[in-house]
DNA sequence: GGCTGCTATTGATCTGCGTCAATCATCCCG
DNA sequence: CGGGATGATTGACGCAGATCAATAGCAGCC
């Protein structure tokens, strides 16, 4: 059993060439403290669709996302769900003021992390201003984005909000592999559905309708954006 | 001119028996801290209906609301809002990463504002890891308040919406004010309608619904709880 | 008191999206 | 290759909430 763990959980390669590490609170270390930080944390992997962590469970993990993509999502208790958001390499999620976590996260796809425990974390944080300011930065750019989507949810329409997903996703992806017309989307309609606060068959007639008007072609786990500028517009007004 | 602006910015009374204190980020600051800060300060007021600042302006202060009630809200092109909060005393108010508002801040009420410059705020805060750590940790709670709000947004009835409203609303005035059946709600239909993605005919129909199903009484400038645990367990499920 | 303006309520009707159900496309696995 | 699982698409229909339109309250003001 411990052989097993050792196997999933390890360091793995050093932060020295962590390929996420400008996007990531990380980029406001220095050698030292990078050296420091980086006892502090483990390597993991989560298969696909398995689960990270639970809301309202006691937060004992803070997560630097490597690899993958993750789904962030609160359930109500009739099993209504809504995505809250989806973390990318150099994403960092787990903070909480409660104590416990605020939303579920799920593996999209095959996802590595740098796992560290909430309690060392603080630790290391407390006395860090320039840690302190990152983290408080990303923050403030989560919460930007969360108003953005929420007038997304409440204010625009099924069109509008596919739209705007495709346009940002891409954006989101542009900033870390580079521009592409070519959209991979690795969540499942279901996951855009919820994400959007739609139905799946609303998702999917709206896909179809955006390629019957030619502004995406619908290609085997993504899309390609036939016509970014028609996309854009409906995404802003 | 300067008489005039001394009127209304003025830096009132002290920090020192300021009554958000203990709810504000200046619960943080030690004594000698708190004398230096109070100069950074000033006192403004706006009256009902005044914009305090604009989206896409570039940010030039930081807000702590003492008094009355803001709303904060995004437009659309077309001129669609979304509310994406209101902000009370205690409230902080106005960090940015782009430099620029991610919203527009009115005032609902008459309000009072302690100012800040956003340079001299920042260089202040700098390097004062547990001032940082207490704006850090009411990010972390706006947070999860707009991902609360995405929930409703994006996945709950126009009933739900509403009582789930007025059971927060209580729950947050609640902690200011203590606990009372009678709410208050400063803002019109027309706000509470763009904070839930609902129209107004929608808010007035469920309110007028909720009315005779015995959960609330209307009153003049808000609403009595008759029912509170009929109202909770709309918001909850 | 009566007029004006504004917000809230109520009613009638419409429609975008949800719901329910059938079919299709992929992929896996024996 | 065929069968069965899973997810995506399409169609028919219904409804929650939007839209359009007509009052109703109510405060301010002459």
């Amino acid at each position: 059993m411990k052989a097993f763990l050792a196997a999933i959980e390890s360091n793995g390669q050093s932060c020295g060439d962590c390929a996420v590490r400008p996007f990531s609170i990380c980029a406001s270390l220095d050698k030292a403290e990078m050296q420091e930080f980086e006892h502090l944390s483990r390597h993991a992997r989560f298969a696909s669709c398995e689960t990270v962590f639970a809301e309202e469970e006691i937060t004992v993990s803070f997560y630097n996302v490597l690899e993958g993509v993750m789904r962030l999502y609160k359930l109500l208790p009739d099993g209504r769900r809504q995505i809250v958001g989806f973390a990318l390499p150099g994403d960092f999620i787990g903070m909480t003021v409660s104590g416990r976590n605020n939303f579920s996260a799920d593996a999209i796809s095959d996802v590595e992390v740098c796992r560290f425990s909430k309690a060392s974390f603080q630790r290391f944080a407390e006395d860090k201003p320039h840690l302190l300011r990152r983290i408080n930065e990303m923050a403030i750019r989560e919460l930007a984005l969360a108003r953005e989507h929420m007038v997304l949810l409440g204010r625009r329409s099924a069109e509008e909000k596919v739209a705007t997903f495709l346009i940002s996703w891409r954006d989101r992806l542009a900033r870390q592999k580079g521009a592409s017309a070519t959209l991979p989307l690795p969540m499942s309609r279901q996951d855009i559905a919820d994400y959007l606060g739609l139905t799946i068959e609303t998702v999917s007639r709206t896909f179809t309708k955006l390629e019957r008007d030619g502004v995406i072609e619908i290609i085997s786990g993504g899309v390609r954006l036939l016509d970014p500028a028609r996309a854009e517009a409906l995404a802003a007004a």
